[in-house]
DNA sequence: AATGACGGCAACCGCTAATGA
DNA sequence: ATCATTAGCGGTTGCCGTCAT
């Protein structure tokens, strides 16, 4: 009755779409095929924008948002009708672990402003970027995907999946640590994702990466976000939630099967344990989250282990995100229209972390400081969070692997504590670091140790890490001159104990071509700009060629670029 | 066959950034 | 520099069809 009686009497805008018509009732609810055709219309007579003056010339009691809406979402040309794709799927996936819930952006519809075209120009000139049109998903809308990824996520929540497969969560974390060597301490990831300053840096060195192939290391602020978003979306109890509530195992199956069956199977493909994961999933799944999950390898077989490692990046999302109220805040802010419930905050700190580590991370954040000469004081994160704690302890491994920095003795740190904790797994060389560099070393040490555990054995193939002190592989990786290639077949975390600065170094040293071309591009963007962002952007750049040590201040920069870099939308 | 749960989708809402006067 | 207007984004809501019970 209800719907029939608002097809019949559609219900009218009480004022809050604009009342354009000094108070004309407009009409709200589904559009009419008659409206349709008078929008269209409107459109090839008068073009797209001014949407309040629709209602004016053509007599539709629509208000401009209802009809920008329907234009771009419904009407309007070259739009993709009809289910997405497969790579329409992955593409999805990979964007929003890379930006999270910016759906216009994913869509590739978004609007230049006039600085970000002058790049554009810029980019269109730079003929190593021709590659740089990052053509997300056109034909997209972004509502479209809001409403994929929303459905996606509520599947997968109902399927006990975590919302990232695991190669994106690898991935993701593995360029968020490649990130975390050349990110500012001070500029934390909440500006980073409020500037929406991803783009640019994102297309312009993949292109370089794509076209010259010079970038054995590239980085990617955007994935400061991305494992941000991706730590944020599993970390919090509503997505990492492995009890979900009365549904039959049957049906979660039947659904976790039925999501994406291509993409699981390349998934399983990729990554074996994938497979492993969803087979034991259901099985743990009637335990408590926290006592089962992640469950308990069995040490002696690689392959046990190497799961609970896989999990190590959903371990660390739970025990990681009870450390600090801003990173729960976050979450909040980030997250894509469900929100968990805040009763379960308080859980979070049992799940896998101990009470002690987390003291341990929240009174390090507070009081950072130096050790063993090194200057942390751009260093130091913010207090918001442990992403933040996570970078800033990559940071200080990079810089103790510059300074080669003596090592204090067995002195007692907040490691120790952390040595008590749940995170007692395997130890490598990155805990000979983390002793004496910072107090949540440990906790890092150990995530990372995992992370190098996991990639080790699902992804690369490589034998678990061992449980001891003995330092092995990352000390051998670190000394060799990584080469796109050796990193690219280095394990996992390999490449994050062997510091980007040193990678730069290394890529520079060997005289790659890429410095020259950034000198011309630095000319470039001189003569385009011709403004205030001449100097910002010549600055930035060219302190970038000059040192690898710079790595840090130069890419902070970035984050005052304007957001959107996008070729679709050049003359 | 009836009912309820769920998924998918379209549309709306509130807020903010961009733009122009 | 300030203010008003416009455009756009992300989150939320509600409708409707489908499916399971």
């Amino acid at each position: 009755m209800l719907s029939k009686n608002r097809k019949e009497l559609p219900l009218i805008d009480d004022g809050n779409c604009g009342d354009a018509d000094g108070g004309a009732l407009l009409k709200k609810g589904p559009w009419t095929s008659a409206e349709d055709a008078i929008l269209i219309d409107y459109v090839k007579k008068h073009g797209e924008g001014n949407w309040n003056a629709v209602q004016k010339h053509s007599g539709l009691f629509r208000c401009g948002k209802s009809c920008r809406l329907r234009w771009a979402n419904h009407l309007r040309p070259n739009l993709k009708k009809g289910a997405f794709t497969r790579e329409e799927e992955h593409l999805i996936i990979e964007l929003h672990a890379k930006m999270g819930n910016k759906w216009a952006r994913m869509a590739a519809n978004v609007k230049s402003s006039p600085k970000v075209k002058k790049i554009q120009v810029l980019v269109n000139l730079y003929p190593s970027s021709s590659s740089i049109a990052h053509i997300r998903l056109p034909g997209r809308t972004d509502n479209e995907i809001k409403n994929y990824w929303n459905t996606r996520i509520k599947r997968r929540q109902r399927a006990g999946l975590p919302l990232y497969p695991p190669e994106v969560c690898l991935q993701a974390l593995k360029e968020s640590h490649r990130t975390s060597a050349v990110s500012g301490g001070d500029k934390g990831t909440h500006d980073i994702l409020q500037n929406n300053t991803y783009e640019i840096p994102d297309v312009i060195f993949d292109s370089l990466k794509a076209n010259q192939n010079v970038l054995p290391y590239v980085p990617e602020l955007p994935d400061i976000s991305a494992s941000c978003m991706m730590m944020k979306v599993l970390g919090s109890s509503q997505y990492s939630s492995f009890m979900p509530p009365a549904i039959h195992r049957q049906k979660r199956l039947r659904e976790s099967a039925a999501f994406s069956p291509g993409y699981t199977a390349a998934v399983k493909n990729d990554c074996p344990l994938f497979e492993q994961f969803e087979d034991n999933m259901f099985d743990k799944a009637a335990q408590p989250f926290g006592q089962s999950f992640p469950f308990e390898p069995d040490p002696l077989t690689k392959k046990s282990q190497s799961f609970s490692a896989f999990q190590g990046s959903h371990a660390l999302s739970h025990g990681n995100f009870s450390a600090s109220e801003p990173t729960l805040e976050a979450v909040k802010l980030e997250l894509p229209s469900l929100q968990y419930p805040e009763t379960e905050l308080e859980n979070w700190g049992t799940l896998s972390c101990s009470s002690s580590l987390l003291e341990s991370i929240d009174a390090f954040i507070q009081s950072p400081q130096t050790t063993s000469g090194v200057v942390l004081d751009s260093l130091s994160p913010r207090n918001s969070g442990l992403l933040d704690a996570l970078l800033h302890e990559a940071k200080t491994l990079s810089s103790a692997k510059n300074h080669a920095s003596d090592k204090s003795s067995n002195s007692s740190t907040p490691c120790d504590i952390a040595e008590r904790s749940n995170f007692n797994t395997c130890e490598t060389e990155w805990e000979n670091y983390g002793e004496t560099l910072s107090p949540m070393c440990h906790s890092a040490t150990s995530f990372f140790s995992e992370s190098i555990s996991a990639s080790g054995s699902s992804l690369d193939e490589q034998p678990p890490a061992e449980t001891s002190t003995e330092p092995h592989t990352k000390s051998g990786s670190s000394d060799h001159v990584l080469t796109p290639e050796v990193e690219k077949e280095a394990p996992f975390w390999s490449d994050g104990s062997c510091p980007d600065t040193l990678l730069a170094s290394n890529w520079l040293e060997q005289g790659s071509g890429y410095d020259k071309d950034h000198t011309i591009m630095i000319d470039a963007i001189a003569t385009l700009l011709g403004d205030d962002l001449s100097g910002e952007y010549r600055s930035m750049l060219a302190v970038t060629t000059v040192s690898s040590q710079a790595w840090e201040p130069s890419w902070c920069a970035w984050n005052n670029m304007p957001a959107v870099c996008q070729m679709s939308e050049l003359p």
